[in-house]
RNA sequence: GCUGCUGUAGCUCAGUGGUAGAGCACACCCUUGGUAAGGGUGAGGCCGGGAGUUCAAUCCUCCCCAGCAGCACCA
């Protein structure tokens, strides 16, 4: 006998190969039916795999989301897996994990086939879903490596063959089948494919994507799958997927005329009037905050000599991705070369901080200089993968709010400590939660591993001082992350509909400094190291204002607001009075514009909706007599407010205060 | 960069081996209308670029460019 105690902590005494199924029919008819798997002192098991010793045990049921959708999502891929060999006999399985939303399996087409493509899906879904219908039980088996390698050769299947060989010897292997058909997998999986809703998945896309991760190796043929527990589940997952189409901010970028791209400048955005708008705001905000903050604004070359970037240690590691200009007059003659062989070259640059060492290194400077803040809203180029491009938020030019911190040692805790207090208040104005997480070193690294220790422990130090490093903060500690040069503090945003984007950062980096020999003397008369702590809050620019648009779906805060208000007439007798109204406001400070288009009231009220401006200041007749404006605001419930000019001018210069004016 | 898909009017998209169409936007006219689309008329396209097949290519083939979805990359 074997005793199970369940988390109520009440105990049975069963037999040895007592499954969880059998416990969860001796508890109840009820729980029988609706348990789907179980925890065994913690660890997830099939229902139906036999308990062999004393043990806590858990019974699954739907009501554990978490647990039960990875269970369904797992199945799915398996049987999505048996749906492709079944239609496409040659072809072979990979592997197939669960995703946040659904699963994903990768496979290796047969020869004469090529890659699976979108029209292939509605054929696999079908298949999929008599698979399910088909409900056999799916049965795990333990198997050794030998018979696992085997097999999976007898069958052509020689990257599952590949794989098996690398798993260590002894260690205990599975398999489960369904029917004829099976998977090495570790499990566990739902009793049976029935226990799927057929209706509750849908084939969503193919891609390409390389065995195990790496560019070297063969490039499969990935077929992706949302997965839910019931079809309820999986209408409302396609309606937020459609949600987060309206706000991308491509979209919202072309209707609210902010900015575009276009192929001549591929990966470097046109800003137009009322995008740019947004830029100023931004940059006006942030200069007050690094004003504020103690730092001190430069400017730097926007080209430097090839050999700068050597020095720098860029240029060996991240040549392939720098934009670089031969340093020549370019020949004018109609043969021969642009340019000749001997050209000296010259690079954009992709970073600012060589740059800003260039300036700390200009006169000597003292430990009492020291903490020297050096900011620059500095614009970079990066010549980035052109797969990698993506409207706002990977582009080829880019703007940061860069700054370089040269301190001492022994100021590293206190500068850290102030930038995660910077960066809050900024993420707060903008109403954003966020966490912090430590990029370790990563493999490949500049710098004594003495030197990393130290890095690691001063940014988490100053983060757990901060009170930061808790839950609430979302502290994590990501091994492997950190740049070459440094480790990293990293800000993650969380947006209006749940997405995280990696914004801020602030790094502390003594390879730099060394590599381009900048020092300070030292209150002993020596010369010593400073310190060099790279930072951002916004990232860049460009991304920042994506993220913006996406966060709040084109309806930005009001001192963000490109149009903080539009003056429209019902009739063209107002019109005089229309710019009368609209200079006020301007006069006030506020950014207004004016609609006096021969259109009924309707349409002009539809299209500035449509274009989120926040306020409509609706003027006719008995406006322009009595010196009022209706106020109608966007999203708001009351449908107008009827206000004088002078509330009305009051009432907007107050909303649209930045915040750290307000 | 890799895999797949896409590229037709400012935008969203139809379409055909015989040089093209819709809706919205735009211009003009009628309409002066009180809170999410009033009516009419009109202008607008080297059908992404290059080569090939063909009597004839926007359509078929190949190469290039860009975009999209992933993968890989992201100092």
């Amino acid at each position: 006998m074997i005793r199970i105690t369940l988390p109520d902590g009440t105990a049975r005494d069963v037999e040895r190969g007592t499954t969880p199924a059998d416990v969860a029919a001796a508890i109840g008819p009820g729980l029988a039916k609706a348990a789907i798997a179980a925890r065994v002192n913690g660890e997830m098991r099939d229902i139906g795999r036999p308990i062999e010793e004393d043990a806590e045990l858990a019974l699954v049921t739907s009501r554990d989301v978490d647990d039960a959708l990875e269970l369904a999502r797992h199945d799915y891929a398996h049987v999505l897996a048996e749906a492709v060999q079944n239609l496409f006999p040659g072809t072979q399985i990979t592997f197939g994990p669960s995703t946040d939303d659904g699963f994903y399996y990768d496979f290796a087409p047969p020869a004469d086939h090529g890659q699976f493509t979108e029209e292939d899906l509605p054929r696999i879904e079908e298949e999929m879903r008599r698979i399910i219908a088909a409900d056999a039980p799916l049965e795990r088996e333990v198997w050794t490596r030998t018979q696992l390698i085997e097999w999976f050769k007898d069958h052509g299947e020689t990257f599952k063959a590949e794989w098996a060989a690398e798993l260590p010897e002894g260690e205990e292997l599975t398999i489960y089948r369904a029917g004829d058909w099976l998977d090495m997998c570790r499990g566990p999986h739902l009793a049976s494919t029935g226990k799927l809703d057929p209706q509750a998945f849908k084939l969503t896309r193919v891609s390409g994507a390389y065995w195990r991760g790496d560019q070297k190796n063969a490039m499969l043929s990935r077929i992706y799958g949302t997965g839910w527990l019931d079809r309820k589940q999986l209408k409302q997952h396609l309606i937020r997927l459609e949600e987060a189409g309206k706000r991308d901010h491509r979209k919202l970028g072309r209707e609210m005329d902010l900015f575009h791209l276009q192929e001549e400048a591929h990966g470097s955005v046109f800003w137009h009037p009322k995008g740019y708008m947004i830029w100023r705001e931004l940059e006006a905000y942030m200069r007050r905050a690094m004003d504020g903050g103690g730092y001190r604004e430069i400017k730097t070359p926007q080209l430097m000599d090839a050999r700068q970037w050597e020095q720098s240690g860029h240029w060996g590691k991240y040549r392939e991705n720098m934009f670089v200009i031969p340093d020549e007059v370019p020949n004018t003659a109609d043969e021969g070369a642009l340019v000749s062989d001997e050209a000296e070259w010259m690079a954009l640059k992709p970073m600012n901080c060589p740059a800003h060492v260039l300036v700390f290194k200009q006169g000597i400077k003292s430990y009492r200089d020291l903490p020297l803040r050096l900011g620059e809203m500095g614009c970079c180029h990066r010549n980035e993968p052109h797969g990698a491009l993506h409207g706002l938020m990977r582009v080829r030019q880019f703007t940061q709010d860069d700054a370089h911190i040269f301190c001492t040692e022994d100021q590293i805790v206190a500068e850290v400590r102030k930038f995660c207090e910077l960066a809050d208040r900024v993420y707060k104005d903008f109403g954003f939660t966020y966490s912090i997480k430590l990029a370790l070193r990563p493999e490949q690294r500049f710098g004594s591993d003495a030197d990393w220790d130290k890095a690691e422990d001063e940014l988490r130090n100053a983060v757990i001082e901060s009170g930061m490093a808790t839950e609430e903060f979302g502290w994590e500690e990501l091994p492997g992350e950190g740049a070459f040069y440094a480790p990293k503090l990293e800000w993650h945003l969380t947006d209006a509909i749940g997405r995280t984007w990696q914004v801020g950062t602030i790094q502390s980096d003594r390879v730099l400094p060394e590599r381009l020999d900048a020092s300070y003397i030292g209150e002993d008369g020596d010369k010593h190291r400073p310190v060099m702590l790279h930072r951002a809050i916004f990232g860049s620019y460009e991304r920042f204002i994506g993220i913006l648009i996406e966060h709040f779906a084109g309806k930005l805060p009001l001192w963000l607001a490109p149009v903080q208000a539009v003056v429209a007439t019902i009739v063209s007798d107002a019109d005089d009075y229309a710019n009368a109204v609209a200079d006020k406001l301007r006069a006030a400070g506020l950014r207004v514009e004016t609609d006096l288009r021969n259109e009924k009231i309707n349409y002009k009220v539809r299209e500035h909706s449509l274009a989120k401006v926040a306020n409509l200041l609706v003027v006719g007749k008995r406006e322009a007599e009595e010196g009022t404006v209706a106020l109608r605001v966007l999203g708001s419930d009351e449908h107008q407010k009827v206000l004088s000019l002078e509330d009305a001018i009051a009432r907007l210069t107050a909303e649209a205060k930045a915040p750290d004016l307000g």
